[in-house]
DNA sequence: TCCTAATTGAAAGTTAATTTCAAATATCAT
DNA sequence: ATGATATTTGAAATTAACTTTCAATTAGGA
């Protein structure tokens, strides 16, 4: 896959940058995670990463996953309860859509909230750093039932 | 307070039509909850409610919290990380901007942007049946120094 | 007042995240 | 290639926030 190798290669100057290890572990966990390009649980990562290697631990994903994270690769999510989810920082920023049945989530970027909600903190006087904008409800595939 | 009485009746109300019990503990609870009408963890609330009566513990405050949520007198949060917050349903939705320096909540309403979402949504026939928007930045005070 | 079901509070249990630590491993300098 | 050393790994322990359990207490209708 084209794009994962763009990314091992960015994660691997964060790794040199900082004198971090490349590890045969932090390889598969990252190679795995910029693969599957989507929203994973820590434990789902692993599921999958022990398709490959059943030795490899729950803490060793999550803390690749912490490294991926702090090295711009990947974001962390919250929504509703729970687990957090980690998907793969490629493309620019977007908001997201949950389906409270299925659970699925989909992307989604509107340059007209964006702009207004620079507007209306702006009235107020307030300097925006981040934002999100999540969505709940029934996908399409959810409300046939 | 005026407004903490009305709120008061809607959950006697709440309560007698569930067979649920009248007590001082709910009642202290109830009260300090929507005369200090602001967005308060668990713990900040016990600690007010404990001014007035130290003997009451964290799991009733935890336990009355869940009853003014389920009764629709609560909303509970979940800003970033760490603990929920508990805020007083008065009026109607709004979202919040939240200072990532002091911890200041602000609330906004906008209606370009509740009207904007509900077309993206639509778009892709997404049945919308909640949404959160937030946004991290500084706020006027914070930016001062 | 009495009876019964609801409530309280302390302690125990749960869930997800995070830290600790000894053993293993990657990288740098020979 | 070899050795020295700092990083990494994985299991187990710890933490943080929330939730449940259970015996004792209390509210409120009969």
């Amino acid at each position: 896959m084209e794009e994962t190798n763009t990314l091992m290669d960015r994660l691997y100057g964060y790794l040199h940058k900082k004198g971090l290890k490349q590890t045969k572990q932090r390889d598969l966990i990252a190679r795995t995670f910029f693969s599957l390009n989507t929203h994973l649980k820590i434990e789902e990562l692993l599921v999958e990463v022990q398709k490959k290697d059943p030795k490899v631990g729950y803490v060793t994903v999550y803390r690749a996953l912490k490294l991926l994270k702090e090295s711009g690769l990947a974001h962390q999510r919250h929504f509703g309860e729970g687990q957090s989810l980690f998907e793969p920082a490629g493309g620019g920023h977007h908001d997201h859509m949950i389906c409270i049945k299925c659970g699925n989530i989909t992307e989604f970027e509107d340059e007209v909230i964006e702009r207004r909600q620079e507007e209306v903190a702006k009235k107020i006087g307030f300097k925006i750093v981040s934002h999100r904008h999540e969505i709940y409800g029934a996908c399409p595939k959810c409300q046939e039932e």
